[in-house]
DNA sequence: TAGAAAGTGGGAAGAAGTGGGGAATAAGGG
DNA sequence: CCCTTATTCCCCACTTCTTCCCACTTTCTA
């Protein structure tokens, strides 16, 4: 269970240090895909095989499948940490979540968001209204 | 698990530098085969049987069986990684898919795709707009 | 305060992309 | 049937880039 939020920075290389509490779940390697929210993802080996295996019982069309695969599997990227603990980030994913210079990474249950610094205080501020209020509808149940 | 999108050029004799990370899988051959997508589609050895095996023992009419196998395995094309770790592709698949100078090597999961740069851009952008719409839906039942 | 752990940076070795040349094979015409 | 031409395949060489490794500095903790 990944919880907490770390800032780093990336260096002229692209690479970044990852939070050190992280690390051993990722002894065997890591992996960095594109979120909708315009941010990246990224999960252990055992939870995106989780995840791709639920899509493909998933009872879809094979037209349907291929697309999902390609949007999946094709944006992701699967590497490894260094000797330093440090990931680096190919530049088409930098690209996509607007990564600078600052970075946020945030543990989000059981897989891990990285955020442009400046992008990720407008969406936290952002999520955090929207989650006290759905958290208040749920209550009055 | 083939996952990752990388860019290439083919040469002016058609030959394509294969990613590296990919290429142990493909020690024993290579499998190159259009796609109904207009690109074209690369398969291990393993994953090309399977898959005939698949389509063999599928319940199908035996004409429709003949027709299929027709259609895939006439137009496949067998062939294997030179030395430098490339492949070089026949003229009537680089037709087929409008494949131009720049190539796009694209994983999806257990197999591996080819694409004209262009039209992968247009290509990925509609996919990936669909599969986090499917993805959405999938996990709020 | 001292030691260990983590962030930061740089350099060197190796891998990978790119291009070209030569030999072998296949095809076509004399 | 042979010779010429074109094509393909294999090997070699060069240059660029990535990745791995080492060292230094800072911070946290005991």
């Amino acid at each position: 269970m990944f919880l907490g939020e770390f800032e780093y920075r990336l260096d002229e290389k692209g690479r970044m240090p990852f939070p050190p509490k992280f690390r051993p779940y990722f002894k065997d390697g890591i992996i960095v895909a594109p979120s909708p929210e315009k941010c990246l993802s990224v999960y252990t080996i055992a939870e995106w095989k989780k995840m791709a295996d639920s899509l493909a019982s998933g009872g879809l069309s094979p037209s349907k499948l291929r697309k999902i695969n390609r949007a999946l599997f094709a944006t992701a990227f699967h590497t490894s940490l260094d000797g330093q603990g440090r990931v680096s980030l190919p530049p088409k994913l930098r690209e996509y979540a607007g990564l600078g210079e600052d970075i946020i990474v945030v543990g989000t249950n059981n897989m891990i968001e990285l955020w442009d610094k400046a992008a990720w205080e407008t969406e936290k501020s952002a999520d955090l209204a929207d989650a006290w209020q759905i958290i208040e509808s749920l209550e009055t149940h």
